[in-house]
DNA sequence: TCTGGGGTCCTAGGACCC
DNA sequence: TCTGGGGTCCTAGGACCC
């Protein structure tokens, strides 16, 4: 069998990297792009790395930081930043007939059936064309496993000499073995916090020390997923490419509330906008569910206050993707769980027991009619169209409300660039 | 004052059945 | 006093990813 050989693609610092796009002047300054809620960093160019900001770190804890070196701050702009990784995405499918879309910013490529003379020329081809057509950088890794492509792009965008693209497959093994000494085990996909630390505890701290370690032993520790790892590790690939996306299995939508929500009715209101955005996605990928999810929790970061939190499932007996349904049943699981007198600060819902919804059959009992699960249907794509076409919330159901004071806050949004004709770029 | 959101997979253990 | 065994299904919890 013909030895696989994966490209992995990874815009940099994608989020940071969106907006620069469209402020020309921030290149080489140093970015932040926050979470929602401008709660906490989630991306961060080169310059703000070197004043120690970190992933994931809350904003308020490095406030002076941000102020002291004049880091630029944004606010999490899901629309541009789906839009530009389109736009990435659809260049990247011209090198290679079969390509997995792993997130918004990155990417595998199957070059197995290639046969290409020159990898490390066919990677920079790669960056090039990419910043081209959307002035966005990419580091790419090429190797024989997806786990070694993910550490051989890793290796391409820290060290300049490699000029973003690495092909492990051009190195001999001890060089390979070199490069992985010199890398801590945590880096390795699929080895977050709890097992690197674990890990080390056993005296495994590199990523070749994991790459050689006893494999019965990985498995009965590690589970099969740490098996896998160390054998694509060792070149043999475990974890196929997947170039079509699956249909969800639970689709969630949960949110920080801008402010503390304290009455029943906002809570209700809250989850309801929940619902109706879950039923949107469920729908576009024409799915039902059939068990719903809520939960409520207070601030949980807030030490001295009474602590309250809650879930309640419940089980439809048709499957469904009709939002006021959903939003019934979520209502009802909201007064079950409510208790007054404290401060909510999060809600959530998760719809699961996922099916294709043509697999919907007509209840023997007579209890429902297929005639009007039609009608729904036909009555809910109309209003996801009509929210396409016009903007989300163009139709809503009443008990979504209207001011829905509790949304969450982004105070430093950039315009909509390339979605909404009215906040398109003008060059003055 | 201020701490994100949305997923996947695997395993263990209990319920239940024959 | 003795008190099977094997299979399946479901759920909760814990790990991971971006």
């Amino acid at each position: 069998m013909r030895k696989k050989l994966f490209a992995l693609v990874d815009c940099n610092n994608f989020y940071v990297s969106c907006e620069r796009v469209f402020h020309a002047h921030l290149a080489h300054t140093p970015v932040i792009v926050m979470s929602n809620n401008d709660g906490c960093i989630v991306a961060r160019s080169n310059e703000s790395k070197k004043f120690g900001l970190k992933m994931g770190q809350p904003v308020f804890e490095v406030e002076e930081i941000i102020k002291a070196h004049h880091i630029q701050v944004f606010s999490s702009n899901y629309s541009l930043y789906a839009d530009m990784s389109d736009r990435v995405m659809k260049i990247l499918a011209e090198f290679s007939p079969r390509l997995e879309i792993y997130s918004i910013d990155e990417a595998w490529l199957d070059l197995t059936p290639l046969s290409l003379p020159d990898l490390t020329s066919f990677g920079r081809q790669i960056k090039s064309r990419v910043y081209q057509f959307t002035s966005l950088p990419v580091s790419v890794g090429i190797a024989p496993s997806k786990t070694l492509a993910k550490i051989a792009h890793e290796i391409a965008k820290k060290h300049n000499a490699y000029a973003g693209v690495l092909d492990l497959t051009a190195l001999s093994e001890q060089d390979v073995d070199q490069l992985l000494e010199a890398l801590p085990v945590d880096e390795v996909w699929g080895i977050g916090m709890q097992y690197a630390k674990w890990l080390r505890e056993q005296g495994i701290c590199t990523v070749k020390e994991l790459k050689y370690a006893d494999e019965a032993w990985i498995r009965k520790h590690l589970t099969v997923v740490g098996q896998r790892t160390v054998l694509e590790l060792r070149g043999i690939a475990c974890i196929p490419l997947e170039p079509e996306p699956n249909a969800k299995k639970g689709i969630m939508t949960a949110k920080t509330f801008g402010r503390e929500i304290k009455s029943q009715e906002e809570l209700e209101e809250a989850v309801a906008n929940y619902i109706a955005r879950a039923a949107e996605k469920l729908r576009s990928q024409h799915s039902l569910c059939s068990s719903i999810s809520v939960f409520i929790q207070t601030n949980r970061f807030k030490k001295d206050v009474p602590q309250y939190s809650a879930s309640l499932t419940r089980h439809l007996p048709i499957p469904t993707a009709f939002t006021p349904d959903l939003i019934k049943q979520a209502r009802e699981a909201v007064r079950a769980m409510y208790r007054p007198g404290y401060g909510y600060r999060k809600a959530g819902v998760y719809l699961s027991k996922i099916v294709p919804d043509e697999n919907l059959q007509p209840d023997l009992f007579g209890g429902f009619s297929l005639d009007v699960h039609y009608k729904q249907m036909r009555l809910m794509a109309i209003v996801d169209v009509i929210n396409k076409v016009y903007g989300r919330d163009t139709l809503f159901l009443a008990v979504q409300g209207i001011t829905r004071t509790w949304k969450m806050r982004q105070f430093k949004l950039s315009p909509h660039y390339t979605t909404r004709w009215d906040e398109l770029l003008s060059v003055t």
